[in-house]
DNA sequence: TCTGGGGTCCTAGGACCC
DNA sequence: TCTGGGGTCCTAGGACCC
């Protein structure tokens, strides 16, 4: 039986997101920035005409922003997590197999479903019944691969035509989309690939699929030997409906003012390793290694800069904040320098392994430290309720240097004191 | 003045061993 | 005086994705 997947795209997610809640700004360009409302990360469809580019710094654009009246929201992730899982649930209910692949994309396992229904229609009933269930708009996708998938749902985003579905399994139809698009839309090539593909006289993604996997293998790597043989149908990335567990796990942030004060650092040294214990812990899992960060900011060449990064072991595998925060904290005074501005800190947690296998501490001896699973579980569903309601001394208390979210929208979905009302 | 955050995989090169 | 070569493991860094 021939393959066949597809893939489901949300169409500009976050900034649908927040014009489901605000019918006033339906027809109205809107955008939304990163965490500490440093940059462009969506932009509705009104707001990309008017040529708002994807990444741009918002302080370039404040001039446009004003004269257009483009509506600016900040990341309200709790909103787009909560839709994103609504939209995700209705695809479940549609398909025999799913894989999420990112907050507003899914892989269907269609294989099969070829015989019983049009792939077009089934696409199009797709669409209909997220968009009337979650009032999220989607396009889709159907090919023999994922990388060829992605190509069609890229199509069925460009071209108003194709009404957002299409089908992509006809060979011939894959040779005419290939030999239009450009080699950087094909997914997993960009611009450092694309610059070396283009040099060889690659230039469409029909071009790249017309090469020699083994040669691309020796002069790229075996990803893009992948991508050449996905592109001719020969399926190579198989499809995951169940997540495979994390190998780590980052927590890291800009400042929403620069930190100068090694105690505000260690602040939001704290508050990182928490939340990445909190992660973990979700996760099953236990980390024996802990690398921190800081750096200064990498855009202002006026400005002395310093950047360090330390990772060590921890004595034995843990999941505990406790015992992550100690370790963190000892990182963070080796690497500190007094005088400079601080932009950025993180943390990050690798070297994982289950947690049944890391509390026997096989390897050292070493005790555990008491009442710790119990402890943490109590912490982590105090705070599930409300982030941040329980925590240790070493996390700080003054949050002076916490992100920026000026244009946050209220957490329509999430919180029962934000629900919209309907005068 | 102001430029995000969280992941994965692969490769090259060094350390070490026999 | 002569000073190999192959294998494995680990890490840092690059490239990509959303």
């Amino acid at each position: 039986m021939k393959p066949v997947i597809a893939l489901v795209d949300c169409n500009n997610f976050y900034a649908s997101c927040e014009k489901l809640f605000r019918p006033d700004l339906k027809h109205k360009p809107l955008i939304v920035l990163s965490n500490n409302d440093g940059c462009v990360v969506a932009r509705s469809r009104e707001a990309k005409a008017l040529g708002i580019k994807m990444g741009v710094p918002v302080f370039q654009v404040r001039g446009l922003i004003r004269e257009q009246g483009i509506a600016v929201f900040s990341s309200n992730y709790a909103l787009y997590a909560d839709m994103s899982s609504r939209v995700m649930g209705v695809l479940e209910m549609l398909a025999p197999e799913v894989e999420i692949y990112s907050i507003d994309e899914a892989f269907l396992e269609l294989t099969g479903v070829s015989h019983a229904v049009n792939l077009t229609d089934f696409g199009t009933q797709v669409r209909a019944t997220v968009g009337q269930w979650t009032g999220i708009a989607v396009c889709v996708g159907i090919a023999p691969t994922k990388t060829l998938a992605k190509l069609a749902n890229h199509a069925a985003k460009q071209y108003p035509a194709t009404r957002g579905v299409v089908d992509l399994t006809d060979p011939e139809r894959q040779r005419r989309l290939m030999a239009l698009l450009p080699v950087s839309e094909v997914w997993g090539i960009g611009r450092r690939l694309t610059l070396r593909l283009n040099q060889l006289g690659i230039k469409t993604a029909l071009d790249l699929a017309q090469t020699e996997p083994h040669w691309i293998q020796k002069e790229f790597s075996i990803v893009v030997a992948r991508t050449v043989r996905e592109l001719n149908g020969e399926s190579c990335l198989e499809l995951e409906s169940v997540a495979p567990p994390k190998k780590q796990i980052v927590c890291s942030r800009s400042f929403g003012e620069r930190i100068m004060d090694k105690h505000a650092m260690r602040g939001a040294i704290g508050q990182y390793t928490a939340r990445a214990g909190e992660k973990l812990r979700h996760e099953k899992q236990v980390a024996k290694r802990i690398t921190v960060f800081i750096r200064t900011s990498l855009f202002n060449a006026a400005e002395p800069s310093y950047g360090n990064t330390v990772t060590s072991e921890l004595l034995r595998h843990t999941s505990d904040t406790r015992d992550l925060l100690a370790q963190s904290h000892r990182l963070l005074d080796s690497i500190w320098r007094d005088g400079y501005r601080y932009a950025k800190a993180g943390i990050m947690l690798s070297d994982f392994c289950s947690e049944a296998q890391g509390q026997r501490g096989l390897f050292d001896g070493i005790e555990s430290r008491p009442h710790s699973p119990g402890l943490m579980k109590i912490i982590d569903q105090i705070n599930q309720q409300k982030r941040g309601l329980v925590f240790l001394a070493g996390q700080g208390i003054k949050k002076e240097w916490s992100m920026r979210r000026d244009y946050l929208s209220p957490g329509y979905t999430t919180h029962w004191q934000d629900l919209p009302r309907v005068i």
